[in-house]
DNA sequence: CAATTCGGGGGG
DNA sequence: CCCACCCCCCGAATTG
């Protein structure tokens, strides 16, 4: 059984890139330290392929060091990203935002002044795949020995979390996501230009001139004017509210909602118009020359770039593509793609960490959850169990959802207590963690830490006070709150998710399949037609191991949808 | 004139 | 009827 992230008996060493090619190494013991001298070899990726028996490779940022690897046809089966680990501990420890950088936490370490970070770097659209890795850096490396200095540090610090054991799986799994986003990166979503010129002609017509506005939304245009009886321009909300005005129809906004059931000859093109206007903005012909080269998009991902630990793209919008685009996503002659997506994960994940007997018990099978519940406490209304259950999730305040999220609260009262709990958390100034360790930022202006930074892992019934618990919260704080409900289940369905993809990649290694995409709960895998059967298994191998070893053993499945396709679009 | 905010759409 | 959470991206409007 592959060992996704907790090395139980790892060589580890310690590197860091020097000018031209070159690199520093350091093997360490159990105890983090050096067990040797530093070495000084001339070609980093060759130091790194003469040692096969280094199982982790400890630096200071997956982004500098290993897209060379890659190119270079070195990968790596694991690594720790020293400022990954720095950015997850500071926020444990009440500290977040602190700067992250490797100099700044040995600046801590010694007590010396703590410079701030390098601004993030921006791609600009056009800007592409390799380009990223010949951009002047900020030098901000530090010494080996400095490095494994911080190290060493960190490795204590872990120790004094709430879960050492979960904080070190954290920290190990996000830094094989850092792995995860170069080599996804360096392998590239496979994109059909032609594909996507055919569908924006289907869509948006010509453009005039060639460049100009396409032919559709010029008509469209024309047909919300001459329902005014007068020049309207579609893309102008002020404009519109204006013009609705004078039919005599009051809005507020001109949201899709809002508008969709009002009786006026304007309102169908207007709609139709908004749906083409950001499909030619967003994804249009200026998206695909930027983005697109030799059939590939190459989105460059950020693991953990939202609090929650969900990622983010940098530049291209690569989690927002738009259900009709997708037919760009093709896979090459002989292959396919295996289009994974894990059904409803975050009720299941609330299922594994409130450990409500119930609610596991509806989701220790692979079937409609939803369903499950609703036979189980809704007369079979799939619809309203499947709003009740959201709504607990998110923190709904108003309308029908509320009477169902009270019936929820009887059948799976361990489930909703334990999100109500993080709901109340929030409102009182606390911070939450996910079951890993993920921990939420502070209230935008709380008394600033220190305080020993707020402990509350196992936070008391909080001296109750009965009565409405909400009755006197801000709403601020209730905002607040409905933040930190939703942080601990979305943040531990991160937490999950990112173990899936660490298992999946080891299960692919031996394979001629590649990730090539990472969507919250969805994943694809482009591979040889002849793969997908296997694919399709590892995917299935990769999520038991995931949820065994991010939740122990529990009697909760996480089952995927996966579906073996030519063609994104074609996918579910 | 550059930077920021707003409004509206897309994704999960 | 909308819900409630996390995001990105664009063009226009506004602000410094």
């Amino acid at each position: 059984m592959p060992d996704v992230t907790l090395g139980t008996v790892t060589e580890r060493w310690a590197l860091t890139p020097t000018e031209h090619g070159g690199a520093q190494l350091v093997p360490l013991g159990p105890d983090a330290l050096p067990t040797a001298p530093v070495t000084t070899e001339p070609d980093l990726a060759k130091a790194i392929r003469s040692r096969p028996e280094v199982t982790r490779w400890v630096w200071r940022d997956t982004h500098a060091v290993y897209p060379h690897l890659l190119a270079a046809g070195v990968p790596v089966d694991r690594c720790y990203d020293i400022e990954a680990a720095e950015n997850l501990l500071l926020a444990h420890e009440g500290h977040h935002g602190d700067p992250r950088s490797a100099a700044a936490a040995l600046a801590r370490l010694k007590g010396a002044p703590v410079p701030p970070d390098p601004p993030p770097r921006i791609v600009a659209p056009g800007h592409l795949s390799m380009d990223a890795l010949f951009e002047p850096r900020p030098p901000v490396e530090v010494t080996l020995t400095d490095l494994v200095d911080v190290y060493a540090e960190q490795q204590r610090r872990h120790d004094a979390t709430a879960h050492p054991g979960r904080m070190r799986l954290l920290t190990a799994s996000e830094s094989a996501g850092m792995l995860v986003a170069a080599e996804m990166h360096a392998a590239g979503l496979p994109w059909r230009a032609d594909v996507h010129r055919a569908v924006l002609a289907e869509l948006l017509g010509e453009r005039y001139g060639g460049g100009g506005e396409p032919r559709r939304l010029a008509e469209l245009a024309d047909e919300v004017s001459a329902a005014f009886g007068r020049p309207v321009r579609p893309d102008l909300p002020a404009d519109v509210i204006k013009a609705f005005a004078q039919a005599g129809i009051k809005l507020t906004s001109t949201r899709r909602w809002e508008i969709e059931n009002i009786d006026h000859p304007a309102v169908p093109p207007l709609i139709e118009y908004k749906k083409l206007y950001r499909i030619y903005t967003a994804h249009g012909w200026t998206w695909l020359n930027d983005w697109v080269r030799d059939g590939r998009f190459r989105p460059e991902y950020l693991p953990g770039g939202t609090v929650s630990g969900r990622w983010t793209t940098n530049g291209g919008g690569a989690l927002q593509i738009p259900k009709v685009i997708r037919r760009a996503v093709v896979a090459d002659p002989g292959w396919r793609l295996v289009v994974a997506d894990a059904d409803q994960m975050e009720p299941r994940v609330l299922a594994a960490i409130s450990r409500d007997p119930a609610f596991m018990e509806v989701s220790g099978q692979a079937a409609d959850l939803y369903q499950a519940v609703s036979d189980r406490a809704f007369a079979g209304d799939r619809g309203q169990a499947k709003l009740a259950v959201l709504g607990a999730i998110y923190g709904q305040t108003s309308g029908d959802g509320l009477k169902n999220l009270a019936l929820l609260r009887r059948r799976f009262p361990q489930a909703v207590a334990y999100v109500d709990e993080a709901a109340r958390a929030g409102e009182e100034g606390r911070l939450v963690r996910t079951w890993l360790g993920r921990t939420c930022p502070p209230a935008a202006g709380a008394a600033e830490p220190e305080e020993a930074g707020i402990p509350q892992d196992e936070p008391e019934q909080a001296a109750d006070a009965g009565g409405s618990t909400y009755g006197y919260a801000s709403s601020n704080s209730r905002a607040r709150g409905r933040f930190t409900r939703n942080f601990v289940v979305q943040g531990s369905a991160a937490d999950w998710a990112l173990l899936v993809l660490a298992a999946l990649r080891r299960e692919l290694a031996d394979m001629a399949a590649e990730l090539v995409f990472f969507q919250h709960d969805e994943v694809i895998v482009h591979c040889p037609e002849e793969e997908a059967p296997r694919v399709t298994e590892a995917i299935r191998e990769a999520s038991d191991l995931a949820a065994r070893i991010t939740f122990g053993e529990t009697p909760v499945r996480f089952p995927f949808t996966t579906a073996v396709v030519e063609c994104y679009a074609d996918a579910k």
